[in-house]
DNA sequence: ACCAGACGTAGACAGTGTCTACGGACACCT
DNA sequence: AGGTGTCCGTAGACACTGTCTACGTCTGGT
């Protein structure tokens, strides 16, 4: 979307989230996002004084379009708080193996701060939510222990999947009924 | 242990998963592990074609090493189910949390096959006693699939745990409460 | 008109993975 | 003994990477 004339700051980071989604994580060079920008290697130095802060931007901008899409899927799902979970879990899930390139930035452990604000603290609004959602579907546990498990659990679905391990070992390409299982283990009580 | 005098092949990988324990994943240079190897950075070629062919290597030690810990730690619990379950799940956690830089070498989605086993393979007799496992604690589910999703939830504990982001959202360091959570919701019925 | 600052370029440097040509040791055969 | 392969590791080249520094170039303010 609209990358011309609009600052070589955003459009490095565009480019980058453009080509992380195409070519995988592996592409991301801070060469190649600025060849692909239109720019000499050494201009995203001026805004990103390293490689490692750029990417982290890069991850940033995916942490948001994370909150969008799920933000999105849970008003549209209705509100009932079982509804609304189920459908934060697809639309996690969804995005982790979609943006298989992105996700796996996202949570790298070398891309700590950058900026002002740490990587870590832009997947908090995400968990608040999840963490509410929990305290009502299942109104007598500890929701934060149980969302942060829940969390884990949807996180590990998502990255064992996009290994290729887990439909190897359960022997299923279906991956709705994998998160149907997750769901119903949490939220309990429909399925078993 | 035993790495003189014994081949350049496991001479190579016995260096490499020594040096990502002692200094993370972004250390494990072809060039690196040659020179702690003591022979030239062309050397490795003979025996790993490509870098990448070193690197599955070394994360099939990671795989066998882990299935050994789990195995003991499984044994040394006694013959109850859920406490053999418990053990596993704990083995599996501290290998992920301590042996972190190996635990993500494992799992990188660019070390597909090398040799004549398949890198994802390796996780299977790991993942079969997890089934097991599950099948007997759990005799009404289906034990695959909720083995998959107890798989992927301790995997995403270890992941997010090493990544800072989970002790962070759910506000406590206590490791143990977190896996208690995992295991109460999966085992079921004592927790809650 | 001039200056100062912002912005991007161009080239150097060390380090990386891959490839190719080379050397030396060792066993084996006639 | 003398030659001959074959294994196994070395040395150097190449293109590529991230970082650093010196240099233009263009703009806006006084």
């Amino acid at each position: 979307m609209g990358d011309s004339e609009a600052g070589l700051r955003e459009r490095l980071v565009d480019v980058g989230a453009e080509l992380v989604a195409a070519e995988g994580l592996q592409a991301l060079t801070l060469r190649e996002i600025a060849r692909r920008a239109g720019v000499s290697h050494g201009a995203p130095r001026r805004y990103f004084p390293t490689h490692r802060e750029l990417l982290s931007a890069i991850a940033r901008r995916g942490f948001t379009e994370l909150a969008e899409r799920v933000g999105r899927a849970e008003e549209e799902s209705g509100p009932d708080p079982r509804a609304r979970l189920a459908a934060l879990a697809r639309a996690y899930l969804r995005f982790a193996v979609e943006q298989h390139g992105m996700h796996e930035l996202m949570f790298r452990h070398d891309l700590l701060e950058s900026g002002h604000l740490g990587l870590r603290e832009h997947s908090l609004p995400l968990f608040g939510r999840l963490v509410e959602l929990v305290a009502r579907v299942r109104p007598g546990a500890d929701a934060r222990l149980v969302g942060g498990a829940l969390w884990a659990n949807l996180h590990g679905v998502g990255r064992l999947w996009g290994w290729g391990g887990l439909q190897l070992a359960v022997g299923t390409d279906d991956f709705e009924r994998m998160v149907d299982t997750v769901l119903a283990v949490y939220a309990g009580s429909d399925g078993e």
